[in-house]
DNA sequence: CGCCTGAGTTGGAACGTTCCAATTCCGAGG
DNA sequence: CCTCGGAATTGGAACGTTCCAACTCAGGCG
């Protein structure tokens, strides 16, 4: 198609290495199809009011210009951004990956897009972060895991709607969750573990962060409910907390490992392997959480849905958007043990034994 | 501070349930502290030339109302977002992830943001979200890994500085690449392999992705220089390739796999497993990235530094942001084999094999 | 006493959109 | 030939900020 070229503006000013030094606007555009800045809007977001003519004009102006619309100036006047924001506590743990996969998966069927923030397990960075997204004026927040204090969210949850994945919010108005049951979870392990003989049955726990805390209590009321004695040993959600809290209790004579999440429980392998200790033979692992991964490592895990955790969550924020004044939910997922072949029979010399006797440090 | 009440801005408007229907502006910080506009947005920047007690009043004001800042109003008018965009290709994959941290590390040491985004290996997202992102107008791209055609990449490095990571670029004009020699580490993993006395080497292969075939060529080229015969089987840089993949190179003979990457290497692992093979006394396995949870694996790979590639990158990036009509810079980081448990000594029965002998399906 | 200076403050234009109200254009109907 | 109506198009205000130029107001100095 010819265009009449007296109009002023020619192709976008470039600099000596082809990069553009200014960015063509709906202005450009307008001139170069010699149409008014209106028309070119109207053209671009497809109204049915812009004649066959002018839409094709301005389609190949825009093209010629490499034209791209400008995002803040739009969402400046239209008041949204149709955009959520997302908080992953730490992108090296795959959970959090898989609870990602869902919330984009819903995010997306509703017409939204994501802006994904990481603090890197650091509190003070997740601080900047989450604030950059409200500068940012999302619509919604999602908080895959944090650390903010109670007052922190709630004020959060006051500025925009907001849902936390991964435990329960239920003291804090406004806001949604999706969580597990970890205190029943944490059963579940122990009782596979009961079932299979064992009774020497330690816990690597995973700091003292809230959901830490939870599976530590559901192990030790599990125990308590079998008349066993219990064993938590100090570790963290990481390899190495795993590593060296299962030294710690296989030193105390632990024949099978309540870790507390799935990254510590193969930290815990490697520390069974550098022992020369074989799983399950002579200890066998209990993982939490349920990443993919672990089917691949042949673990035992107390799993949870994490895509669909996503997907619940963003569909509950998206909600909240559309009817900011509805009542908190707290939606549980259902929880359950996958075995896999880090769980076996307890050796037969620890098998049967008293139920409450005391540890001591033997083999 | 008693602040005169006679300006018409009260508290921002909550709506029933806490939530604020309208965020304040400047304006509603100015009319309560009693100031202009301008002031206010001279105050809340830090500037020296505001009185101490207009700051202070301004700033109870701001804090009373709730106040935050636009950051979309603030990038239009200031032409600058201060905001790196960082497109990961996979995010279950936790090689990126260690990348990640160098990228933000360096661009955090730099004064910028980081807006992360990800296809999910599904490069019509992919195109989608790096899209949002240049309407977002970041200031420069990361793109850890990605899928566009080189025309694709090219046309988006005219528009905004941009660098890749993972593979090589050296076609494309106007922007920086960091990556790995991965022909020669292939031929790492390839030599030390032989040098343990194996001879029936298999390569599981990646795909048909860049960096696949380039790992397979380095294969290929070694085995050619060791004399040996080379068997690649199909696979995908995933657990699932790998363990397809593994399944078909045992069958064939192998008696030691050089898998694509780390994830498929976990994969090969546990089709390993599933036959009964002992890892390393059946069968030796070296990955390819040396992701950090290998070493709780104890797997064999050839490592490159991801954090570092990461941060030479975002460096890389932000010279390229300040002085954009640079040549293009293709970084190369050094790649060396790390050797650990799941390689040993060729089973004896296949050691000292006639070199270039065909492979047969014997076990 | 008037002028100058500089500290402190302010109005208003600009950024690139969207969208409303107003305008032009054109053919049909009277 | 004039009027009317609908389709197509347009100007301009608005969004919330930044920043420049201009202004006010003391106080010091000649």
């Amino acid at each position: 198609m010819v265009t009449t070229s007296e109009t002023p503006t020619g192709l976008s000013p470039t600099s000596p290495s082809g990069l553009q030094t200014r960015r063509p606007t709906l202005h450009d555009v307008a001139a170069r199809a010699g149409v008014s800045k209106s028309l070119v809007s109207l053209a671009l977001q497809g109204s049915p009011k812009v004649a066959p003519a002018s839409r094709e004009a301005i389609l190949a102006a825009a093209d010629e210009l490499g034209y791209r619309p400008n995002r803040t100036a739009s969402s400046l006047v239209r008041q949204r951004t149709h955009t959520i924001g997302v908080h992953i506590l730490d992108l090296h743990n795959p959970v959090f990956a898989e609870i990602l996969d869902g919330v984009q998966e819903a995010v997306r069927r509703n017409g939204y897009s994501t802006l994904l923030v990481t603090g890197n397990a650091d509190p003070a960075t997740e601080r900047t972060e989450i604030t950059r997204l409200l500068e940012s004026r999302v619509e919604g927040l999602v908080l895959i895991a944090h650390r903010l204090s109670d007052e922190a969210l709630s004020a959060i949850a006051r500025e925009v709607p907001t849902v936390v994945v991964t435990w329960r919010t239920d003291g804090i108005a406004g806001l949604d969750s999706v969580a597990g049951d970890d205190v029943a979870g944490a059963r579940l392990a122990v009782d596979h573990l009961v079932t299979l003989g064992h009774s020497r049955i330690a816990h690597v726990s995973g700091g003292d962060n809230r959901i830490a805390l939870q599976r530590r209590a559901g192990y030790e009321r599990a125990m308590a409910d079998h008349a066993l004695a219990p064993l938590v040993v100090d570790g963290a959600f990481t390899e190495q907390g795993g590593y060296v809290g299962a030294e710690t209790a296989v030193g105390a004579g632990a024949t099978a490992l309540v870790v507390a999440n799935d990254l510590a429980a193969i930290g815990a392998l490697a520390a069974l392997r550098a022992r020369g200790l074989r799983v399950p033979d002579d200890v066998s692992v209990v993982g939490y959480d349920g990443m993919r991964l672990l089917d691949s490592l042949d673990l035992t895990t107390v799993a949870q849905p994490l895509a669909e955790m996503g997907r619940v969550a963003a569909d509950l924020l998206i909600k909240r958007i559309d009817v900011p004044d509805t009542p908190s939910t707290h939606r549980r997922v259902e929880t359950r043990l996958v075995a896999r072949g880090s769980s076996g029979m307890a050796p037969t010399h620890a098998r049967g034994r008293q139920a409450a006797e005391p540890w001591s440090s033997s083999t």
